[in-house]
DNA sequence: CGGGTAAGTTCTCTTTCAGAACCTGTCAAT
DNA sequence: ATTGACAGGTTCTGAAAGAGAACTTACCCG
């Protein structure tokens, strides 16, 4: 199966993953939830090439994750900020930090950590149900597939 | 910069994806908590080509996600199941359908949600602080790099 | 013997990526 | 009026990764 392929898949982590699943994508995001908007500041930071940045940058924005706008005419320049919909991703960008402090080795203490921005105290971050309030595991919860699904 | 550089990244973004960051890995992640343990399971289901299922399950055993375990002798048969550091992904991946379910958009209602196994109904996941309960959202929380870090 | 199953490996061809240079439009200084 | 800098790309080449299909190994069954 090719990668673009995977957009028409039922699965909602395959459709999730062919817009975020990309090798850089998720740095990029990192970058624009820390506030970093323009081409170069990405480029310098990433160390991802030119050409892969701008494809990237081209299909998040019409994957409506990020909003392209102008901040000046003539030349034109513009900059990346996340809509609404790029901004709905930090409960997984979140989770994955988290993991990766816990769970990916490094030698000494995580480097970077997410703090309260009131208290200034580290957060843990823990998925509960909006509802019940319940802490939401693997074996707390399963996946069900509608009519016409091909697989759960 | 290559990807397999990134794992030696101070930033947690990007040792996370050292491990999950690759095209398929998710999915083959998603297949084990469905139940999926074996090769030509995971094949079948994801349409992938066996050479890279092959080389993801090599590299995801490496990295203490999955474990390969004996369930036969003569001829020798494995199956692939999660460890703790695997499972510890679970709020990585019901973010991650979250969104999915929320943003991509696919004709008709989303065919694969996560439901309570309790209720048996739909759950709206939420990512709260562990001690607090406060709702984590990009405007309450911010990073911080601790002494030598690279970047934010 | 032939066929089936499970878990890979090996092959060729195509796509993607890295690294570097180049391009375009504008301003500001020389 | 050139020269240089800046921002946001595009274009080039060679290297790496992936797709698709066939092949391998080791066993069991009839």
């Amino acid at each position: 199966m090719k990668w673009n392929e995977l957009q028409n898949e039922s699965c909602p982590v395959a459709r999730g993953l062919s817009v975020v699943g990309d090798r850089w994508t998720m740095l990029v995001l990192r970058d624009c939830f820390l506030g970093i908007r323009r081409f170069e500041q990405m480029q310098d930071r990433l160390g991802i090439t030119r050409h892969v940045l701008a494809d990237r940058l081209r299909k998040l924005e019409g994957a409506g994750v990020l909003r392209r706008e102008a901040y000046q005419e003539r030349p034109p320049r513009h900059e990346y900020r996340l809509t609404e919909r790029g901004k709905a991703l930090y409960p997984m960008l979140v989770s994955l930090i988290d993991w990766a402090n816990a769970h990916v080795p490094i030698e000494g203490s995580p480097s970077v950590t997410l703090v309260s921005r009131s208290a200034g105290t580290p957060i843990a971050p823990m998925l509960v149900d909006r509802v019940t309030g319940e802490e939401i595991t693997h074996r707390s919860v399963s996946a069900i597939s509608n009519a016409g699904a091909k697989k759960a």
